[in-house]
DNA sequence: TAAAATTTTTAGATTTGTCTAAATATATTT
DNA sequence: AAATATATTTAGACAAATCTAAAAATTTTA
């Protein structure tokens, strides 16, 4: 189905919205999307005339299976490019949201099947969100702290819940980035101080503190 | 200056025909857009306001200095992201030129120079056309073809003229790919045909037909 | 449960980019 | 140079996506 990008928009932020809540209303959707509430209920026709969403005025609105199925490819596309962004161009976490939002809208399957397999088919975004297969599917993958890892087993690093600019400096010194192939040689009881071997690079020491903020997946 | 993504579209277009005649006229670029005279002269309108072309009614237009710099910074992006497609994604050719339209209005300056960085600079994109650099300036650079190439003298392809399937499973078969380091060792006068080097390969031969379709750049 | 408050929808405008058909300007031909 | 042909612009309309203000429906409250 051809969308255009206002209508890509909308289904993305409905999608988002009802993840958390059972029904979606007008309002809370033109707070999301920082818009008039007019501009949802036209919207709102248009995506039921297409039949992509479930709709019946005044009383809320959800995205039926074909809606969701649009949805999930729009966030594919969305967290392979912040993966590239991060991973390839070596761009901040804070940087590659708005730049995703623009290319989340070029939409040959050929140029992001292609993109996927170049990046080694990520299953998780450098935000630690899931990224959805090819065919839809969410990869069910947990993530955990790093020194929640079991010993001598290497996972990827999926994300970092602390992006300030000392953590950054810190991680750029130890070479750790999204995507690093990572394994926990040595646990220090004292101090929660972990000994990790990255991937071609000497073993080295971190912090505890450092640890807890560093997530991998394990497959 | 910001544009939108039809803004950008005429004014790439008329920097591509006034690169080949002195004054652009309506007519010939609604052909190449592929739209109705009288669009052309509505965006005329809004380029001639925004101070981007000269436009005197009835005699034709040409972009101003501005208007260049516009020109040349779209050229730039677009021709970046075909050398992205081929050279990392492994596209063909013939398709990465509609993807590139779509990305080319991405317009983000941090993700375009540290995409150049990330391609190592090109000056040559795909179909042999000269990258801008960051400052809007055209490479000056000869493209020969490799048989005209000095012998033991690395250069880099930049581009094929035959792209048949069987060239195409040809210089697959060799590795030749746009980007891809070679050398001539020794030159054949029999028939032409060459001995080359690729960077990190095995030396090998190629035909006289086939050199002269393959061609390079030198530095 | 009736009044007040809130939410949602409708009505009518606006902007951008496009179109067709008609009008106007320029160029060519006889 | 008048008639004809061609090129360009204008006038008016339309679709998409948005807006504000007013109307309608629903929910909350007293």
């Amino acid at each position: 189905m051809k969308l255009s990008e206002s209508e890509e928009n909308y289904i993305k932020s409905i999608y988002n919205l009802q993840e958390k809540t059972e029904k979606v209303n007008t309002n809370s959707l033109a707070k999301y999307l920082n818009t008039s509430a007019a501009s949802i209920t036209d919207m709102l026709k248009k995506l039921k005339f297409k039949k992509l969403l479930e709709y019946k005025k005044y009383y809320g609105f959800r995205l039926n299976e074909s809606g969701k199925k649009e949805a999930l490819k729009i966030i594919r596309r969305h967290r392979l490019w912040e993966f590239f962004l991060v991973a390839k161009l070596g761009m901040e976490w804070e940087k590659v949201h708005d730049i995703a939002e623009e290319l989340e809208h070029v939409s040959s399957t050929e140029l992001i099947e292609k993109l996927d397999h170049y990046l080694g088919k990520p299953k998780i975004d450098p935000h630690g969100d899931p990224i959805p297969d090819d065919k839809g599917n969410m990869p069910v993958l947990k993530q955990i702290a790093l020194n929640d890892l079991q010993l001598k087993h290497y996972a990827v690093v999926s994300s970092v819940s602390n992006q300030s600019p000392e953590m950054i400096e810190m991680l750029n010194h130890y070479n750790i980035g999204i995507g690093s192939q990572i394994k926990v040689l040595r646990s220090f009881g004292f101090d929660g101080s972990l000994e990790i071997k990255l991937a071609r690079k000497p073993e080295c020491i971190i912090s505890g503190i450092a640890a807890k903020n560093i997530f991998v997946y394990d497959n």
